[in-house]
DNA sequence: TATCAGTTTAGAATGATTCTAAAGTATTGA
DNA sequence: TCAATACTTTAGAATCATTCTAAACTGATA
């Protein structure tokens, strides 16, 4: 709990209430991915009334402090990761199933990058079925 | 004209007004990347008037025939694919910048598939910066 | 403890997409 | 050929995740 205030503080980041719930929650040594609304429904079972609104607001500014990850698998929710190192995922969009790959993947193959362009990160989604 | 008419009733969708012109557009043989939004505006500037909710019908439906794939890149927009090779991408969110990579790519080092789940597809996009 | 910047919040707004239901059109079989 | 039918188009409303607004609140600082 002093452990997350200084967590937080330590990412220029207030150590209010509710970001020390979440912050709680979300880094408590296993990985998660979560939206908004899953996040929100999972405070809201440990009896943390949090407003959506801050919800958003904290998830944003966990992720632009490098504290989460942003996926972009399914067009109508946003996934947030706590893992952080860069990794790959098992997914399937039916089953709402998703895992991280952790093991070291080799991309072979690649064309070469276009004019002027850089490769900020290369991102395998395995996608699959039941 | 009369070939996108067998096109389309070869693949069991009635040859309208409207899903010929968005055919004679989408498949004329170079690979488009496509949104409702920017298939539409491309629509006007023909001169087609086409309601926007044709559109994004059109889109569904020949997807639904495996006629395009869909890409989910951006959490807010769905991109509509004329390429259904299995292929991968070169990606830029804030250029919108958007390339196949057709060639044959290989993705080594995959931890074993979780159980009783099969792989369907293997996506990699290549993120790009400036 | 006063001050101020940063934060939370309810509720409104946004924007892509989907839905509704009525009018229009392609198909087909007599 | 053409009426009957099924499918399609459309405007506009609805949906829903997300963002925005602006007012109330709170953590940091001296
Ligand atoms: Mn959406
Ligand atoms: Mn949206
Ligand atoms: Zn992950
Ligand atoms: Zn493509």
């Amino acid at each position: 709990m002093n452990d997350i205030k200084q967590f937080l503080r330590s990412n220029a980041l207030r150590p209010t209430k509710q970001r020390i719930v979440i912050a709680g929650y979300l880094f408590d040594g296993t990985d998660k991915h979560v939206t908004a609304e899953s996040l929100s429904t999972e405070l809201t079972k440990r009896k943390h009334i949090i407003s959506l609104a801050t919800v958003y607001n904290t998830l944003h500014d966990f992720y632009e402090n490098g504290l989460l990850k942003k996926l972009t698998l399914s067009a109508d929710r946003v996934y947030f990761d706590t893992n952080t190192d860069d990794h790959h995922h098992f997914y399937s969009e039916k089953e709402q199933f998703l895992i991280d790959i952790n093991k070291n993947i080799k991309v072979n193959g690649l064309p070469k990058t276009p004019k002027n362009k850089k490769i900020n990160k290369i991102e395998v989604i395995v996608h699959l079925d039941k």
